[in-house]
Formats: structure tokens, sequence, C-alpha cells
DNA sequence: CTGTTAGCGCTTTCAC
DNA sequence: GTGAAAGCGCTAACAG
């Protein structure tokens, strides 16, 4: 039975007002403050938030809902919310949707339930219906990594389409013309680095063939089934694309465990850096992006939407930029 | 303004108890279950998870706290746990503790102030007077992959010196006895593995030099800089040993920059599996914990705990056991 | 600066 | 099966 402040009050014969005032910050005679301090060390007596949440309608606690937590990518995104947010005082309520649609909207309603401040959402899919869902419980809502349907939503992310188009030139400039890509067909990041690669091909005249590309779901066994297809093939490409880390990874496999070999028989060109162009071999040339200031960004732009800091009802879209880590995995074919 | 359950009373005529009991899942007269059922759709209502802890003292979420939640080890550790508490109707409340012990207490007190119904903590090292912190809170509290201090609490883990013992005469049955151990010198696992690894060893009558052993901290900073060492070593192991994941990375990423390989010139083992032993090249021997097994393991003790279905009050103690995933980074040179 | 009092939204007796 | 009323632990007026 943990203490409650009627045990202060009882221990010090201060009223309910006076203790609560010291434990929010407020001022207190230094003598009181000494009795109160004694009291709760003594009692081992711990402010229950869920209480102190009903009635001020804050919990300081944000909610995180993240289409698999089993990724590394999303992790280390949460490593930094997570940072930023403590500095802020505030908590961390996350939920795993398993790449499950059903589950995602289930976790966020029950964040709402838990009447979470904010809520930073890394979608599924683009199209769960998560704003209208949120809408109704009137808390900001920002997306991460992935913008919502029509964009009419506060988002954190890269350009998508343009850091596809930029990577996809290094293969273009090391003499590929004959290029597949493995992406995610349903998402909103794989739908835009697609746009981006085909871009950038066109622009230099290229049509790509259709059995070039490979569009399946964000998963290192799609990565994996796809590359090896690619090897396979008796017209193999001269270099493949993958546009997000699972792929990337799944790739790596299919490649290792092949007789072919890379940037020799195939160059790679892969997406987040993530430790793992450091511990493939040959090191994987990579498209990284900004995830420590993905993480805080996100928060901040919460926080502000929080504390009212920022009034204007407009979607706040901030979009980052990439970079290119260069590796020894493309092959120079002019 | 979402709605409450005063709406739904003003909006059927009900009384609050009714509607509750209902809510809860009583037996209400099916005319007045539909008017519920309407009022709910309408109103949008959803039950304030917060009203409802501060009266039941329950509110069905879990804290986990994780000595970093960046490692995908604990990240796949988190999505069963997470699978299998949200088939019981539970939420998860979790907290990085960025590996540091400051950090991890308070987020352990953040968790308790919200008042989670049970903890489960993955602590970022031995000793960090844990169980002292929960105790008073009165709330089942689990310890997963690292056992706590003096042993005297639930506990989910692998028998850390018999899985090092037994990947160890790995090696020696390949003919290696100059081996180094790289591990982390301070939390529980770490001194573990060692012990097992100096076990092994001492079977078959060998001493190990002091500069095999390269104890430091859990980190892919740390397995990086002792392989460095390693491999400039003029009398250099034939074989090293990286007892968890993140050393396990940064020892592989050592090598693919040296000009030594593996398994020709130094012979590899490592630890937890996680895609790693598939992206290298060769594919790396390592020992594989049960994760799965052990996230919902230790779940499972959570809430029959909670639920009051274990009533003895010994500390129950699981120790799973670990499987070896081989590979082609061991060289045979007997 | 301190105390009194009225709720926050919900569950839970206890009568009816 | 339903309703009235009390109260979970805390904060926030408002008086003093």
């Amino acid at each position: 039975m943990p203490a409650t402040i009627i045990d202060i009050k009882n221990r010090t014969g201060l009223s309910l007002a006076t203790i609560s005032k010291y434990l929010n910050g407020g001022n207190v005679l230094p003598e009181n403050k000494i009795k109160i301090e004694m009291a709760i060390k003594e009692l081992h007596y711990e402010v229950n938030e869920i209480a102190r949440g009903l009635v001020t309608n804050k919990t300081r606690t944000i909610g995180v809902s993240v289409y698999s937590i089993e990724s590394i990518f999303n992790g280390t995104l949460l490593k930094y919310m997570g940072d930023t947010l403590r500095k802020a005082g505030y908590g961390l309520l996350i939920c795993d949707s398993n790449q499950d649609e059903e589950t995602e909207r289930k976790n966020i309603k029950f964040l709402l339930n838990k009447k979470v401040d904010g809520l930073i959402v890394i979608p599924v899919e683009a199209g769960n219906g998560i704003i209208e869902l949120v809408k109704n419980a009137d808390i900001p809502l920002v997306f991460l990594d992935r913008a919502a349907e029509n964009g009419g939503c506060d988002c954190v992310r890269i350009d998508n389409r343009m850091a596809a188009l930029h990577a996809t030139n290094v293969l273009i400039k090391n003499g590929h013309r004959d290029i597949a890509i493995i992406s995610s067909g349903k998402e909103y990041t794989g739908i835009e680095r697609c746009k981006g690669f085909t871009d950038a091909l066109k622009n230099v005249g290229v049509e790509i063939k259709e059995d070039r590309y490979f569009k399946g779901i964000h998963s290192i066994e799609y990565g994996y089934e796809s590359m090896k297809k690619i090897i396979s093939m008796q017209n193999r490409p001269t270099a493949v694309f993958m546009t997000n880390y699972e792929i990337t990874l799944g790739a790596v496999m299919a490649v290792n465990e092949s007789s072919i070999s890379c940037p020799e028989d195939i160059s790679m060109l892969g997406f987040d850096d993530l430790i793992l162009s450091h511990v493939t071999n040959p090191a994987m040339y990579m498209v990284v992006q900004p995830m420590k200031e993905m993480g805080e960004k996100c928060v901040e732009l919460l926080l502000n939407k929080i504390e009212k800091k920022n009034t204007d009802m407009v979607p706040v879209e901030l979009v980052l930029s990439t970079k290119l880590q260069e590796g020894n995995s493309i092959k120079d074919i002019n």
C-alpha cells in the first residue's frame, strides 16, 4: 500500500493544498517544506500519476505507435525520441503494430484511452484512418518517417523521392543502366523511393523494364527472395537498389549464400546505415537518413503543439535531408 | 472533448451504475444494452482508462525497463513480450535506460508512479537496487535476461555459464587452445559467460593468459576496439569468443576493415543470432538464445503473479536452454 | 502562505 | 436489473 497525500497530511498536520503546492513546485514556508520532505522520505511517498492525470487532464506521457519494434530502424528512432522526451520530463508509451493495421488501430485507441498528451505514429501503411481516429481525442498527432495518406497532418520525414533519385544517380554515374529495384509496394516511403528511382533513369533517357521492379512487403524475407530471383535471372541487371533496411539485409543474405559476389558480379546500393554497412564485406554503399534529427525534431514538434507554443493550425511538414554513405559495393562499369 | 460516461447517461436516461456495468461486461436488459451501444457509437465514447485506473487500482498496463532500446536484441524481446501481452489484454509501457543506471532508476520510479500492474526489467547492470525500489509499490517484478544481484527475485534467463562453456568447447574441438574473449565486465551475463569460457579451458587443462581477457562495456565500440587490439598482437590468439551481440558486431567490423580474414587467419565465435550470422561473410558460428520463449515466458510468469494464479511466494527462476548456430567462422586447426 | 471545498471520470457498495 | 451515493488520490479555485 503506497502512501498517499493524505498520509503526508496526517503526518505533518498541514492541509492537502499546501502539500500539493509543494509537490508542484510552489512556495511553502521553509519549516513546512522540511516537514513535508521528511514525511515523504519516511513514508516513501510517490505521487500517484493516475490521480494527478485525472484532474489535470495531462499525463506527461506521449504515445508512440511503431509499425515494428523489431526493426532496429525504429529502435534507433525510439532511442532518440526517448532521450528528448526525458529531458522535457515526459514519458513514453510505446505500442508495436507488428506490421498489422488492425493492431495499429487497436493500439492507437489504447493510447488514446490512456490519455497520452500527444501521439507519434510511424505507420504500417498510408491510409489506415489514423487521423480520423485521433481527431476526436483532440490531441496533437505527428507522423514520423511515413507521411499520412493526404498529407493533412504534421509530419517529419525525408524527401524520399529525391533521396532515391540522388542514390540512383550514383549507379548511373558508375555506368549502370540496367538496374533492378526492390521496394515495398504499399507504404508511402516505398512508393516514393520507387518514383525517385524511375525519375533518375528517365532523366538519362532510360526506360526500366517491368521485370526490374520488385514491389512487395517491407521485410527481410522479401528482400531475400527478390534478390534470389534477380541472381538467377539469365539477363541479370548489373545493379540493384534496395530501398529500405530490411530489404537491404535480406538482399545481402541472398548474395552471401550465392556463388556470385558483390561488386564483381553485381553492384548493390542500400538504404539506412545502422551498422550494416560496416558489418558487410564489402562495405555497402547506402542512403542514410538523419535518424537522430528525425527522432528529436518530431518530439520537439509535438511538444510545441502540446504546450501551445505553436498556435498556428497549419500542418507542419518537416522534410530532412539525407546523405550518401560511400562503400565498395558498386562497381564502375564505364 | 471526448465524451464521458455522464454523456451516455444523459443520452440514455440510464444511471451510471447500469452503464458502468455494461462497460464491464455485466448483465443489462437487452433494450438498455441497445440504447447504450447506440449512444456509445454516436458520441464516440471511449473509456477513460485514467479514471478507471484510479478506482480499480489496476491499469492493465505493464511496465518494461530495458537497458537499451537501440539494441535489436531488446527490440526482438519486446516484440514477443508485446504480442503475448496484447493477447492477454494488457498494454506495454516501455522505458529506455540508455545504458545508464541513474536513468534506469528514474524510469522505474516513473513506471511505478504510472501504477503499472507489473514490471519487467532487463537491467543495465546487476545491483542497481531495483528490488528495493519496487518493494514498496507492492507489484510483481520479473527480471529478464540478466538476473538480479542476489537472485532473490523472479527471473527468466539462460544458463549463461553453461552456454559459454559449450560454445567454447566447439573452439576446443577444432583444436584451438589460445583463445581470446571479449565480454562486458560488469553486468551479470558478461561475468557468467566469462566464467563458462574459463571453465571450458580449465577442463582441458589450459590456463588462459591475462592478456586474452577483454572485459569492458557492452557496446559495439568495445567489440571493435578490442578486436583491433587482438588483430595487431604479435602473438595473436587463434580464435576469439565474443559474448554478446553488440560486441560481436563490433568485432566483425574490425575484421572486415583489417587485412586479415576469418576463418583463415582467425576463428570467431559470436553470441545472439539476430540476422547477423546470415549477413556476415562467412556466416558466423554463434550461440543463440531462445528469444521468443524468453519474451513469452517472462510475460506469462508476470501475469500469473498479477492475477494471483501463482500464490507461492518463492521466487521462480526460469532457466531456458540455448542452441548453437553453426557457421563457417571457425577453422579446424587440428 | 495556508486551509476548505469541489470536483476529474469512473467503479462499487447498497438499497430498491 | 437498476439507481443513488460514496470515494479512488489528487489539483485548483477561493477565502482567509
